[in-house]
RNA sequence: GCGCGGAUGCCCGAGCGGCCUAAGGGAGUGGCCUGCAAAGCCAUGAUUCGCGGGUUCAAAUCCCGCUCCGCGCUCCA
């Protein structure tokens, strides 16, 4: 049974199933204005990999992942720059999807669109009016916070506490009943993009959206409402607010990811730390953020640097080192033990830390083994290894690339030479190999050649 | 100001009352292996967990105060 933190409740609680054997999940996607930066890096990986453990301990998963493409960033965007700022929306999902592949994350069941849902979310906004509970402003529509019971559940502060303080909420000269009230449909200025509605031209509002979207793609009382630890409050709580106001069950869980980091020191390409994550794969190795982020825990906040991101492509050299060691080995089962302990650490508050923990230490047991010469001892761990390794997205062992003849007659003829003892000779070819993007080494099976 | 979270070796980062003489990764050092390397293995590395008090037989872990950092109270992963 898994057990996570309840952003609600403030602990760790069993994870309770509407639907025994399935879970839905929602998870709040982009707004789609610019590139993904590596804080959207951390929480794409973080969801991707609960959903494959998810999947593996034999859930049936439905993931819901939306794109906000009616936005005010966007339209600033646009306007600032001069350009449609549907055709920005379009522009940069591409880009999101894009970077989602290569970072090997799996696409959603459902990606549900704002623009797709206005119709929706009119309608709802329609229902909360005939109750009372939002009303109509010169600038839009709003909901009446007062009529939601509980509101400040997330946010953990009631409401004259979240008013006092530094917030730059728009308190005074607006028509709002209280300060608090939040927006649900805004009137278009010109030149803005509009749909129409009841009350005049204008969009939904951002927290309106994915109510409307997770309550019809998941049906009320899901299971899994994640996203950054910054949604919490506005976003979720809003969320909620609509939901409660409507009388609809809502998520019965609310999962928050922390932060990513970058030590105060400016994030650029020439320091070698980026904040962006398309120049991230382009610099590193796709491979070395997902284990980066998998070796913090998702509630902690998270350094990156260009140092930790080396450390991490260096890592995981040694698994595919470690992968091309084994893969001669016969192929076993995973060992009960192991695929248990996995289950249970990952269990434990999604401790991806702790899996992590336990993969490296299955590769020194598989090569200790080896090294003692006892094979099926190495396959079992071997084999743990890489159950560990796909449930959490990481591909090990990269395809070797063909050796040309010119690179295998170089290592023949070193051979050769150390087989004549003339090192000199042999150090020299091998050098020549290394100069040419070649690296050489003598294992026990003789000598080995690839792409260094 | 209020709320939430963080501060652990050279770096990243687990641990959250006794199994901590503090996991794992990266870097360093010594050794084994190797013609030399590489890879791998073994060893070594915080007598200490931001600072100051306290509780306890026992604290990195609990309580109080303080310092610094992040997030939220406005759009944000």
């Amino acid at each position: 049974m898994m057990r996570l933190y309840d952003t609600a409740e403030g602990s760790v609680v069993p994870l309770k199933l509407r639907d025994p054997g399935k879970i839905g999940m929602y998870v709040c996607g982009p707004t789609v204005y610019a590139p993904p930066h590596i804080g959207h890096g951390r929480q794409v990986l973080v969801y991707d990999v609960l959903r494959r453990f998810l999947e593996w301990s034999g859930l049936d998963v439905t993931f819901v992942s939306n794109v906000t493409d009616i936005d005010d960033n966007i339209i600033k965007r646009g306007l600032a720059e001069g350009r449609d700022p549907a055709e920005i929306a379009i522009k940069c999902e591409a880009i999101w999807w894009q970077v989602m592949d290569q970072i090997n994350v799996r696409r959603p069941d459902h990606i549900p669109h704002a623009t797709e849902y206005v119709e929706e979310m009119v309608e709802l906004i329609q229902t909360l009016i005939g109750q009372d509970k939002a009303y109509v402003t010169a600038d839009g529509v709003y909901l009446s916070v007062e009529e939601v019971d509980g509101y400040g559940l997330l946010a953990h502060q009631d409401l004259d506490n979240l008013l006092e303080g530094g917030g730059e909420r728009e308190v005074v000269g607006s028509e709002k009943r209280h300060p608090a009230d939040f927006v649900l449909w805004k009137f278009a200025k010109s030149g803005e993009p509009e749909w129409s509605s009841p009350w005049g031209p204008g969009r939904p509002g951002w927290h309106t959206e994915c109510v409307v979207m997770s309550l019809d793609l998941l049906g009320e009382g899901f299971d899994l409402h994640t996203g950054g630890l910054d949604l919490t409050f506005p976003h979720h709580e809003n969320e909620r607010a609509q939901a409660v106001a409507l009388g609809r069950e809502f998520a019965s869980h609310w999962m928050h990811h922390g932060f990513v980091e970058t030590d105060g020191e400016k994030m650029s390409k020439s320091l070698g730390n980026v904040t962006n994550m398309l120049d991230l794969i382009e610099q590193y190795d796709h491979r070395a953020y997902r284990l980066l982020v998998l070796q913090s825990h998702y509630r902690t906040p998270m350094e990156v640097t260009g140092a930790s991101m080396v450390a991490s492509e260096t890592a995981l050299d040694r698994l595919d080192t470690f992968v091309r060691r084994t893969s001669v080995l016969d192929k076993v089962e995973v060992p009960d033990a192991l695929v248990e302990r996995f289950r249970t650490v990952m269990e434990e508050d999604f401790d991806t830390p702790g899996a992590i923990d336990l993969l490296f230490r299955q590769v020194r047991e598989a090569n200790s083994a080896l090294d003692d010469g006892d094979e099926l001892r190495a396959a079992g761990a071997a084999a743990a290894v890489h159950l560990i390794a796909e449930v959490l997205g990481l591909e090990l062992g990269a395809d070797e690339d063909d050796v040309p003849a010119e690179i295998q007659a170089m290592a023949e003829e070193r051979q050769s030479a150390r087989a004549a003892k003339d090192f000199a000779r042999a150090d020299e070819l091998r050098d020549e190999l290394h100069s040419l993007g070649w690296t050489i080494e003598d294992g026990a099976g003789g000598p080995e050649v690839r792409r260094a």
